[in-house]
RNA sequence: GGAGGGGUUCCCGAGUGGCCAAAGGGGGCAGACUGUAAAUCUGUUGUCAGUGACUUCGGUGGUUCGAAUCCACCUCCCUCCA
């Protein structure tokens, strides 16, 4: 069997890794417990996330035993690296019910049956830490002069970081000799962001515990020009579908640029490489293929394969000008006496506002029934309703299909 | 604790009594061109019953015919000193 480490490296996955030789040999015989964390931060995770999910399949597939640490202790400090400003402390049960919803997302790659995967919780340990102590046992293993010198510092100490923030690495460092301690962990994976983290846990566990421990760091998801990935309109690219809906899913996916699918296929799904190898001959439309193999595959592993079909006919069938029953869908209350174009339009939910709908069908950028429409004072009828069914399209991919009560 | 600087629309950032729904840039949306791509060009970007009205420049009060702009208090942030 290939060895997960060429994999992970082969798909572009990697980063940078402390020990590249012995972390391989190592991940080649025996079986291996690793971590990563998530702050639990919101009530789902996003696209960010997912790519560390995939990371854990691979490894896990591979033999090894993921242990998914959630920073509900650390959340309530607050991770300063790659961040300009604070982060808002969170309560208590808050991060309980975020943490719920991670497990449920993680599950879709990750099995945590049997114990093949855990899921632990850092305020198990950290919540009740005596200062003191900790201080003692812990704080005389840190360099302040190293940390200063650490990346994830420079920019804050630029800016102004608090003495709370600074303690996110000692928090972090002290995780990592815990759960070495407590499962036998000896590899922290994590996103590029997290190195100066890990390498303070490493050198942690080798201070206290006299042990060599492991750290490897995944590429950040960014796109060609090297923006960060995941960004839409509303925020993030959740996991939620109640957040992100399937079909905006896959239309994100569908959407991305040709200079990145190739990228992504390899990075983000698990289609053998020699097929994706083969895509990366296409060219020009050609590359539609691949995009719409992206989004297909990347909605059925955080949705399911129904959502993921659901999704795809629903995508077809607009881009063809046609209505398709799982397409985002306004029932009209009622067609009344002189409703024009621009009441339907405001109405219906495909603009946030009236005067959005009337600036975008001035512009000519709204289609009913796959015609322009010129005029927002254009009269509705039960005419314009084929089938029942009347179809409003905003640019070229924004749909609403109008049906009436 | 002392001194100073600042909070403007989705973001950055100009504006220091009326010409301000507020320059410029970014982002978003739409049009042209295309391949549901990128790049480029154009338009647009508070809301509504749209040649008008209403709400918005950290919060609350005040001065004024008129306040993002002046005053008072509050609040948050930053810088320097301790």
């Amino acid at each position: 069997m290939e060895n997960v480490f060429d994999i992970l490296k082969a798909r572009g996955l990697l980063a940078q890794t402390t020990h590249e030789e012995e972390i391989r040999e190592l991940l080649g015989k025996e079986k291996v417990t690793f971590y990563i964390g998530f702050d639990p931060t919101a009530d789902s995770l996003h696209i960010g996330h997912f790519l560390q999910m995939v990371v854990m399949k691979h490894m896990q597939d591979a033999g090894h035993r993921p242990i998914a640490l959630i920073g509900g202790g650390t959340a309530m400090i607050g991770d300063p690296s790659g961040r300009t400003d604070m982060r808002q402390m969170m309560t208590k049960e808050t991060i309980a019910h975020n943490s719920e919803c991670f497990k449920k997302q993680l599950s879709c790659l990750v099995d945590f049956s049997d114990d093949k995967a855990l899921m632990v919780n850092n305020a198990d340990w950290l919540l009740d830490l005596n200062y003191v102590e900790f201080l003692r046992d812990i704080g005389v293993h840190f360099s302040v002069n190293r940390m200063l010198t650490a990346e994830c510092f420079k920019s804050r100490l630029e800016r102004g970081l608090t003495f709370i923030e600074f303690n996110y690495m000692l928090m972090q460092s002290f995780d990592f000799l815990k759960l070495y301690q407590k499962y036998g962990c000896v590899i922290e994976l994590g996103g590029d962001d997290q190195w100066s983290n890990i390498l303070g846990g490493i050198s942690l566990v080798h201070k206290v515990e006299g042990k060599q421990a492991y750290g490897m760091t995944f590429t950040l998801l960014t796109n060609s020009e090297g923006k960060k990935m995941g960004k839409t309109a509303k925020g993030a690219l959740w996991l939620d579908p109640e957040k992100c809906s399937p079909y905006e899913f896959y239309q994100y996916w569908r959407n991305v640029d040709d200079a990145d699918v190739i990228r992504f296929l390899r990075m983000l799904t698990f289609l053998p490489l020699e097929e994706i190898a083969e895509m990366e001959k296409y060219e020009g439309a050609e590359l539609n293929k691949a995009k719409a193999l992206l989004a297909y595959e990347m909605t059925t592993m955080i949705h399911g394969k129904e959502e993921a079909e659901k999704a795809k006919a629903a995508a077809e069938a607009a881009f063809s000008g046609k209505a398709d029953e799982n397409m985002p869908t306004y029932v009209l209350p009622e067609l009344t006496e002189g409703m024009t174009i621009l009441d339907l339009a405001g109405a219906c939910g495909l603009f946030p506002s009236r005067s959005e709908a009337r600036r975008t069908i001035e512009q000519g950028g709204l289609t009913m029934n796959d015609e322009r429409v010129s005029s927002g004072t254009r009269p509705v009828t039960a005419d314009d309703f084929k089938d029942g069914i009347l179809l409003l399209r905003k640019g070229k991919k924004s749909y609403m299909k109008i049906t009436l009560a």
